[in-house]
DNA sequence: CCTGAACGTGACGATCAATTCATGTTTGAC
DNA sequence: GTCAAACATGAATTGATCGTCACGTTCAGG
């Protein structure tokens, strides 16, 4: 039954119950995009401003005026381009989504095997972390400000992990396993690590955390 | 090096980061505690009332008015026993640390090996979840409230889980390697399975998350 | 039953940030 | 060079919440 869903799309239900639970958030807001060159720059300097004000200090206690500011923008210039405050944030996350995807796969596109992807990619991931402090900022707090677009987040990460289990695990390189349950595990494993030793202690070096962690995986922990 | 830091106190430069960068946080709100029966009554009703609301909608869109109507209280009564919603989410966030904290050690006591402690551990700790789904809403939410609350949370439950696995690694239960990668690595993995299985999907039957969790943990994914 | 300390109240003033908008400026197609 | 559309502005408006306070109520000890 399990294994039934796993060959389906494990997470068909997971986006239907967003859909259902929150139709409000999962209206694409629309702003016209910028028609001249100008208008597209000026939009690119708030986005910039908003990623780096919000990474910085959070998203509830940035104001808008702070966004503007940063950007060298007048307040109201805000509203030609996004919707809201909700609005940008929304499209910050997805911005990182992209940012951290491309990062990630170009550091384990040379791996030989699974587990050499994954230990690129988790140190990949927690140097993403040690050069973007403000990621965990944006995309946590996007769970209170849109769950569906946090959620998606997410979603897209582990649909792309799964994928890669599952080819491993054809390819007879990893044992079988679902790969759905594991998607998540390593992804919570990834995110962790990056909170404790890319944001909250960046002296360990990165050796000493991969290691351990990729061996966890790799081998278990039976002695 | 990471080896005598790892023996000493890995989380004290965590703890020093805190106190040095936050101190405001980190001062203690006091309101003189409730003289009274009927004062200790009213201060729980507003605490579970609190709880409640903020662990349904979240803090920041939570108001005070909305806390204290759930309460069946008057608005300045909030102010008799708490600073500020602030003061009352840092209550709560302790509060469900120690209840989980709880659980999850009356789950693992009969375990005979660390594995099983996983396991049991795991199974209990997304059971926790899906009967309190507000503990996510107030436990990450308070990271953008009161950073040095949050640290301490899962800095608490590391602590735990790192002389947990010291003293399996001791008796020769499970492989060596740093405790404290794998304590942040197996809550990340908790962290996360918890939101999949235990917020956002309640149907899938938990053995069929845990079983395959564990697997990883304990023989890791070699063919 | 008296009385003061503790508790309870909800209307209100102060504050603050999100949007709006009337007005001015820039751009680029013709 | 003209002109209409696009862009830019920041003061003013709006709306919401916080936290206070002057005034009641309850209760336990004397």
């Amino acid at each position: 039954m399990a294994a039934i869903i796993d060959r389906i799309d494990p997470q068909a239900q997971l986006y239907d119950d967003l859909v259902i639970s929150d139709p409000m958030t999962a209206r694409s807001q629309t702003k016209p995009q910028p028609k001249t060159d100008r208008g597209e720059r000026t939009r690119q300097k708030i986005l910039a401003a908003a990623g780096r004000e919000i990474g910085k200090r959070g998203f509830s206690v940035t104001s808008i005026s702070d966004i503007t500011a940063a950007a060298g923008v007048g307040q109201g210039t805000f509203y030609i381009y996004f919707q809201s405050k909700e609005d940008v944030l929304r499209e910050l996350v997805l911005q990182m989504g992209r940012e951290l995807r491309q990062h990630l796969s170009d550091a384990t596109t040379g791996a030989k095997t699974r587990l050499d992807a994954e230990r690129e990619g988790l140190l990949a991931f927690i140097e993403f972390v040690r050069a973007n402090p403000g990621l965990y900022r944006i995309v946590e707090e996007s769970q209170f400000v849109d769950e569906a677009v946090y959620r998606r987040y997410y979603m897209d990460f582990a649909a792309t992990y799964r994928a890669a289990l599952q080819a491993a695990e054809a390819r007879g390189e990893i044992s079988r396993g679902s790969a759905e349950v594991r998607a998540w595990a390593l992804m919570g494993m990834a995110v962790f690590l990056g909170q404790r030793y890319g944001l909250w202690d960046v002296a360990t070096p990165l050796e000493d955390v991969v290691g351990p962690a990729v061996d966890l995986i790799g081998r278990g922990m039976q002695p």
